[in-house]
DNA sequence: AATTTTATGTAAATATATTGCATAAATAAC
DNA sequence: GTTATTTATGCAATATATTTACATAAAATT
């Protein structure tokens, strides 16, 4: 059963005719009824109709789990930002964060968008499968990379930026590495860190010397760096898994009277803004929201108009290297 | 002219019989043509229907700019996790960073929704009594403080928080104070101000020795350490306006070789994570974002169940103060 | 006090959505 | 390979929803 101007009439105790008079005229005019009849309509979620003709545009929801940080208006800002310069709206949607109905939630948010990109680190294979299963030939994608990915995915090239510092370690001279690794259970941690290692093996003369399970928080850079200095290492080259890590590694390092870039130096992961706030600045792999909306959207549009039923394909966006004095560059 | 069945039966070439079977077909068949016909009715914009009874929330939209940065994501997720312990839903809405209509932008938003909360530093009071009249007696609220509020307001104590960081820079025995500057045309940088300097004012052992027109920037607050280190003040308590603005005035500080607490006193405004991050770690005044959110859903909720017309109340949230070892605080 | 404007309800007219029935194509059963 | 069954669809009838012509009463204006 609908929802009907005849609920709304019943709700308001006003007649059909009036509602349906209030709700179609063009110009408000913020009578005591008129408000009356919106709000009711509102309330019980009438459906205020759209004009033949004039939403044309595709909608597109990004849905994710909202928490406090940076990370999180950089990641709607990139979309935001692309959606200005496309055709298709972009609608951000936020799931509970705790929610047993995901699978079910994102299926039913078919119905009323276009195209779907999920941000969501919680989600297993088995969970992307059932989303499959449940939209049918959808256009839906993954923003976060997975070993085994059963949908489309747009993400930013972690393996890239673990190896890009690792190049740059070595190209200022230095043979020895640490390593501050993220969630084990995130694939995107897991290929910072197989790029990072994988060009160390490939390279005889360059050695790992240390490593420490971290969660890309800042205290457990902290709790890195405390272990760090249990070793007596000096002179290598830690790459921190993302800056949060590097910035509770640098804080307890500089407290307990080290200098940096001269007693190690180090390279995150996300290049925050506070990258350029802190003393040393931190070297970091910049990855660019932007260019990720921008690349969503054209994918979902694609997807759209050509119908087409794909997955597991992979788009990679690459990232840069930001460098900057933790990694003792001189300018 | 409505979007009608008729217009997706043109749109895919089907009957409207089958279009209305697939779109009122209780569990989904993932089938060519329902495929078809609910791409084209997203396309088109036909509302797919609420059931009588279902969707009894209120809807209440955050119309914003959106940024980069940590505070609009501690924004948005204040409301947010407000929302999830309350019987209203939230939704975000951006508007365009250029935006010509915003005014009846924000009208039209009023169609949509039960109530609206803005948080527009651009707007002005002209522009506030556009939309009262525009919507009419409606439930709208801004998030921020203005001289003269032309619409019910939720926002900050921005006031209590300039005399709480004054108050305490006298207790920790600071005579001699300064001051950067916020924006001059945004009314929460002017009470951060009055509070801060009316404590100094008040009391004739208390004296402003030095002030900048800052804009809450980083780069300003680094600008700003130039001019301070040409006075060459000592022993003063500056409150920097905002976080920013004392970051980079205290990274240029201490790269002038500058010791901090030791040299100066700084107490900065909005308790950005990062003040733990920094070295020495910042004094600030903290903003509670779920309190700010909770309060404008409150209120919102009563102005839609009292129908009542109000305009230019204001809700103060208290803020809190964070002492930290910038102003010189031993733990 | 008379006239005009506005808001509203009733009921008729129109528009829209659903459903019974028939048909054809696809699938399953024999 | 033929027959039965299921499924998808269109047409047209029916049911439902919305709009509008007309009448009336209240409010505003002259």
């Amino acid at each position: 059963m609908r929802v009907t101007l005849k609920h709304i009439a019943n709700d308001t105790g006003l007649s059909i005719a009036t509602v349906s008079r209030a709700l179609s005229r063009e110009n408000r005019n913020h009578s005591t009824s008129e408000e009356v009849i919106y709000s009711s309509a509102r309330k019980l979620g009438y459906p205020l109709f759209t004009k033949a003709g004039e939403n044309q545009q595709l909608s597109i929801a990004l849905v994710m789990k909202l928490f406090e940080g940076e990370f999180y208006a950089s990641l709607m800002n990139g979309f935001y930002e692309a959606s200005e310069s496309s055709a298709s709206e972009i609608t951000f949607s936020y799931v509970a964060k705790q929610n047993d109905n995901l699978v079910d939630d994102i299926i039913s948010l078919s119905k009323k968008h276009s195209g779907i990109c999920l941000f969501l680190p919680s989600m297993t294979s088995k969970d992307y499968l059932k989303i499959k299963e449940g939209v049918g030939q959808y256009p839906i994608l993954s923003l976060l990379p997975s070993k085994n990915p059963k949908i489309d995915t747009v993400c930013f090239d972690s393996y890239r930026g673990g190896y890009m510092l690792a190049k740059h370690f070595e190209e200022q001279g230095y043979k020895k590495f640490g390593f501050i690794s993220g969630p084990s259970d995130r694939a995107d941690a897991l290929f910072r860190k197989n790029g990072f290692l994988n060009h160390i093996n490939e390279n005889d003369d360059l050695e790992l010397v240390w490593s420490f399970e971290g969660d890309f928080s800042s205290s457990l850079g902290k709790a890195a760096f405390a272990e760090y200095k249990n070793t007596n290492l000096k002179d290598i080259a830690i790459f921190g898994g993302n800056d949060y890590s590097c910035f509770g590694f640098m804080k307890a390092a500089i407290e307990s009277g080290y200098k940096i870039p001269d007693d190690f130096i180090i390279g995150g992961f996300d290049n925050l803004s506070f990258c350029e706030t802190f003393t040393p600045e931190l070297t970091s792999i910049a990855t660019d929201f932007h260019e990720l909306g921008k690349k969503s959207i054209r994918i979902i549009e694609n997807m759209v108009t050509d119908n087409s039923d794909s997955y597991g394909n992979i788009s990679m966006i690459p990232v840069q290297i930001k460098i900057r004095n933790s990694t003792n560059f001189k300018n």
